[in-house]
DNA sequence: ATTATTTTGATAATGATTCTCAAGTTCAGG
DNA sequence: CCTGAACTTGAGAATCATTATCAAAATAAT
């Protein structure tokens, strides 16, 4: 949807693959995955693999059909499925609106969402990390992972002036 | 991890009422919404507020159903949609799994959870929660609400034994 | 009581996601 | 290159939670 810049997807690896080597990598993901190697996974992984924004099944959907192969909702569906079972993929759900789909990044990071138009914004805060951790300790537990998701208002002109004129909070 | 675990709702003040006592809370939050009472809001809201767990949709129109009164859901949701409106119950909608409503008199809490036994902690940190302000704050967006689970190994010795022999995930 | 205003609930509609299954594709082996 | 068994696809039906419709019923101000 918008475009208000996040973290950059700023990859640290060497980006300049052929074509062809693009092709092999993602091949080599669809056979971990223990699945056969067809044009719809390939588009569809293309997609997510590549992009740096979450996206919907929707936003694939159209990506796939746009170019050339003729696709199902069901079978993005199914492959993002796959995929985020394997954790290649990050699911990222928020009540009501569609699931957005985003390539998991080694970079770990937390989100921000806009409850008005869906807009995701990527953050990662060291102290609230560390204080996880605190707490967690405190509490006798060895802290493992985490889900952090905070939900509000995007400081777009339409989403603001949804909000104000809502039913007041 | 089937069911969602919550603080009992340890009491706050007293609550020694009478059962007309109750019935006239009951309408003031309704009159407070600026609508009619009725049977159903009464049997709704009865069991939303006296309830220590998070009740979904179908939760409370069953425990509705059981006593007397007939009732549809979409009076229950509508009834909920208007209390959440005004902030006397929580909605937290997480994943594809259905609403749950809770009331909101509860402190603010989050949650810990041993991922081998399951047991459940709750925490609340206030500067994790000021701290998340800041995020939203500084990229643009009023917070307004945020989802944060911790999970981890408990302190108890069959669940540290469990995870220090268990294979890496 | 009267009656204007709300509310209700059965049922249809919605929207995201999943399921079904006949037809099409992939790929290991020959 | 063929073949065929196993796998995959996509159109449409099915689900599931939630919302919208709307005529009939309930509420509350007069
Ligand atoms: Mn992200
Ligand atoms: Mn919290
Ligand atoms: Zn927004
Ligand atoms: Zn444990």
């Amino acid at each position: 949807m918008s475009d208000i810049p996040l973290l950059p997807n700023h990859q640290s690896g060497p980006k300049k693959l052929t074509p062809e080597q693009e092709n092999q990598q993602l091949k080599k993901i669809i056979r971990e995955l223990g699945l056969k190697v067809t044009q719809q996974r390939m588009d569809i992984l293309r997609i997510v693999k590549a992009g740096d924004r979450h996206f919907t099944a929707q936003d694939i959907f159209e990506a796939v059909s746009e170019t050339n192969t003729s696709i199902g909702f069901a079978t993005v569906y199914r492959f993002l499925k796959a995929l985020s079972a394997k954790a290649f993929v990050t699911e990222v759900r928020m009540g009501g609106m569609p699931a957005r789909y985003e390539w998991s990044s080694q970079e770990h990071h937390d989100h921000l969402t806009c409850t008005v138009c869906g807009k995701v914004v990527e953050f990662e805060n060291d102290e609230i990390e560390k204080l996880q951790e605190e707490v967690a300790k405190s509490l006798g537990f060895i802290l493992t992972d985490h889900i952090l998701e905070l939900f509000g208002v995007c400081s777009s002109t339409h989403c603001q002036k949804v909000y104000k004129s809502a039913p007041e909070s």
